[in-house]
DNA sequence: ACGCATAAACTACCATGTAACATGGTAGAG
DNA sequence: CTCTACCATGTTACATGGTAGTTTATGCGT
């Protein structure tokens, strides 16, 4: 007998649902970059007590999304130009050096994936669906760091592309003008990947992360 | 006027000086693979609340070092085989892009910095003294990966090298037999970064990170 | 002796209190 | 008017107690 019942979710900590919280506060752009995020109010907004609060801010801060200041208080990050210029090389690496084993090693799974994205990305650009869009352009990229297999990769990927997803969406009225070259460039990177030329895939990237630098830098 | 006074270093928080003490126990050895930490042991034992354990335990865990289990206890991490090889992957990774980076743009100070660290090791072995060796290992590693000035990157690195110490720690009887191989390759890879032949450096890094996977597989 | 239920011990999670520290404004002395 | 000390306020670092979930020990019946 099967019984029709919804498995018992575990309660999520605390802890974890105000990262959830503050995190997607942040990458929404909700809370502006350099504002200053209080534990008492931020306890009272989401209605819980200083503690989960707290671990949470620290949590974050090693995300490089809160920077905590001794006895000051946390504010959002706030990168300057050369930050945002490592942030955008450091991810080069990461995803170049994934897709590189992704391909020797699981490349059907890479190219499904990608393919998947792309539709997708595809059909949000027709119906006008910038934030659909986002999702599908940031599971692209999460495919590639997941299909290479490597789990400290992916961890340092995580911790490293939260930055670089607040600084988009803080840049989206630049970005949105650029949305189809943003597109065409994954479509040539997922081209790339299917004729397996490395070089390509390569320059690609590299184009693609620079395109962020290029925008920060004329928002200044 | 000038007050000749010396500037008041403000003491470090009770959380930093937990986190170095529990790292350095978990890096040392000292706390085997595995072993349980109770946040009311480590209290006592260090002499300070549970507060500010359980916030040194949270930023370990973001090192890789520390597993805290929801409401079971925290344990000194226990990688398997593929995590190790994935850690080692990673560094190989981080290292190359920093070393390439730092002969382009910083090449006196980075040979500078690696003479000075071989030249540690090498007083190091002849007075056999190993503790010595590794600090002047860890120091070479790290020359690498400042002297490529990207601090994403180096942040990274920070958090990813923690469990490989202290794995070159537990396997230190199987290392040591190789420390002569480990010197060889230090001066092999000081050698290929003055003459800036960037493959024989990525190939001379690769081999000096498969020999902790493969001491790690030999010692299961 | 063995399986099972129950209790006890242990754990981290969370709430809250306290005190030290940082900062900005203001009144008073010069 | 300027400079200084004081004070009010806001903030975190840390301590501590309660609670709920997990593991281990224990006792009981078979």
């Amino acid at each position: 007998m099967e019984y029709r019942l919804r498995k018992i979710t575990q309660p999520v900590s605390l802890m974890e649902t105000s990262i959830e919280s503050i995190r997607d506060a942040i990458i929404s752009g909700q809370l502006p970059l350099g504002s200053k995020l209080s534990e008492q109010r931020l306890a009272d907004t989401l209605g819980v007590s200083r503690s989960p609060v707290r671990d949470a801010l620290a949590a974050l801060q090693s995300e490089g999304l809160v920077i905590v200041s001794p006895k000051r208080g946390s504010f959002v990050f706030t990168p300057d130009l050369k930050e945002v210029d490592d942030l955008c090389e450091h991810r080069c690496i990461l995803e170049v050096a994934s897709v590189c084993r992704a391909l020797s090693e699981n490349k059907e799974l890479l190219i499904k994936e990608m393919s998947g994205a792309v539709a997708k990305m595809r059909t949000a650009i027709k119906s006008e669906d910038p934030s659909s869009y986002t999702k599908a352009d940031m599971s692209f990229h999460n495919t590639m760091i997941q299909c290479g297999g490597n789990r400290s990769i992916a961890a340092s990927y995580r911790r490293t592309i939260g930055p670089l997803m607040a600084l988009r969406a803080h840049l989206f009225t630049v970005m949105n003008s650029t949305i189809y070259r943003s597109m065409e460039e994954h479509t040539a990177l997922l081209d790339a990947c299917e004729k397996e030329k490395l070089a390509v895939v390569k320059t690609t990237i590299e184009q693609h992360a620079r395109h962020l630098v290029d925008a920060y830098r004329s928002s200044l």
